[in-house]
DNA sequence: TGACAAATTTGGCGCTTGGTCAATAATTGA
DNA sequence: TCAATTATTGACCAAGCGCCAAATTTGTCA
């Protein structure tokens, strides 16, 4: 894995750099204030260069969403390799999906932008299946502990819906909420005060809803929570709870 | 509210013809087409003119997105008018979500993409409150019915969550679902084969995790539906589930 | 009706920016 | 040392947003 020529080493290092300059950029400045003339002076080489790494502005985008989604898809596998029954497991996830979340809220802006057709067009299939192979990741993990559930006896899905379907609704329902909560500055007017504990709510009522054993009052999950975060989460949780 | 200058009639009119023209643009073929010379060319008019309607590219982008919203809520509006049980109520306004959905699916696309900051910032804040208020307005008859179950004692909420709060759980999941079903090619290949069927029942789970009466399985729902469609969306079903 | 004022429309222009490419510089290795 | 290869440069082009002074149309009143 190690890069062995200097040459390829000072490009990879320099790429990282066009990320490091593009993420403040875009994040704060918005996807307007991001163009390739700034990034070069910022980066002290020319246009063309940074053009020899990233094909088209639109590429840079996707790189950056890329690489949040690889720390998401690190943080799930953390925290599916907590051991317990499988709601349990689940809910492990449940504290990375939150967590990752409130680390990163700009992630959900850059994956909303990224989504934009005329943007994914423009960028090439090697790095859109790159995107797809870390959300594919994702979502593997997670199904494999519904599966499990299954297998345990933990819970019978209806007929007709596959795991990958129940995490697609566990999917969309945190990117939707996290989306709106990073792009909709009307929801508190409407009477949304704590998105994030809303969420938590919904999650655990729909596993509810599906029966997934032990249900919410059979058992105590603010432990599995306290518990998940001190243990592997103990960094980043302390990062977003006290912050200063 | 009828106009009655000719004048203003066919400033009107032009109007809604800008937003013709923009429409099948941004929907097939992307924001970046979208492009201020070509509107006026289509229009027949110069460009000037355009802008003296909107002052810039975004504000059409949000009227189109605000157009959208207004069929929302008049759908919302009439699933409203279904009389029944408070969760028979509910299960009206989820179908009128759904054939909004399967209608305009493009809706998640503008919508997705006129929350973009650097898209926002551009519009006029009046436009801004405008949506707003549909969004507002869709969800206060979502929540009121979420109130009238409470109080007719079909649920209890959990201490600490509010009407609004739930609305926007299920908010959260149609929007996040129906926009990745619009933007994510990558879906199919990971096993998500009906997002539609999915979400439907997603919806009925998670009301059930909230004990909303009667629950899924003490009745049948989907007789509710039926009726909905045929009672309320004949129109709108038939243009959905007989396409030709 | 015609002259003048107001309102509307026009389209050329300035300016920003994404992206290209021939020229130039740096590096390599024989 | 020097030719070949590779990397870098930045002037340049085209596209497109938005502005605005000039032209045109519409409206008004003597």
């Amino acid at each position: 894995m190690v890069n062995s020529t200097r040459k390829e080493r000072e490009y990879l290092y320099r790429e990282q750099r066009i990320l490091e300059i593009a993420r403040p950029v875009i994040v704060h400045e918005g996807y307007h204030a991001l163009n390739m003339n700034r990034i070069a002076e910022q980066l002290e080489y020319s246009k063309g260069t940074v053009y020899n790494h990233f094909p088209c502005k639109e590429e840079i985008i996707l790189a950056l969403a890329i690489q949040t989604l690889e720390q998401r898809t690190e943080m799930f596998q953390r925290a599916a390799r907590f051991s317990g029954r499988s709601r349990e497991r689940m809910q492990a996830i449940g504290v990375a999906c939150e967590l990752f979340a409130r680390m990163f809220p700009e992630h959900f802006v850059v994956e909303q932008l990224v989504r934009i057709p005329s943007i994914w067009e423009k960028t090439s299939s090697t790095r859109q299946q790159q995107l797809y192979r870390g959300e594919t990741c994702c979502l593997t993990l997670v199904s494999g502990i519904v599966h499990e559930a299954v297998g345990a006896r933990d819970m019978t899905l209806p007929t007709g819906l596959t795991p990958e379907e129940l995490v697609f609704g566990l999917w969309s329902m945190t990117f939707g909420a996290y989306s709106m909560l990073a792009t909709n500055s009307n929801l508190p007017a409407m009477g949304i005060a704590n998105g994030y504990d809303a969420v938590r709510s919904h999650l655990r009522h729909m596993l509810d809803g599906y029966g997934w054993r032990p249900l919410d009052h059979e058992h105590d999950y603010d432990v599995v929570v306290q518990k998940v975060m001190s243990e592997i989460f103990h960094e980043e949780a302390s990062q977003i709870f006290q912050p200063g």
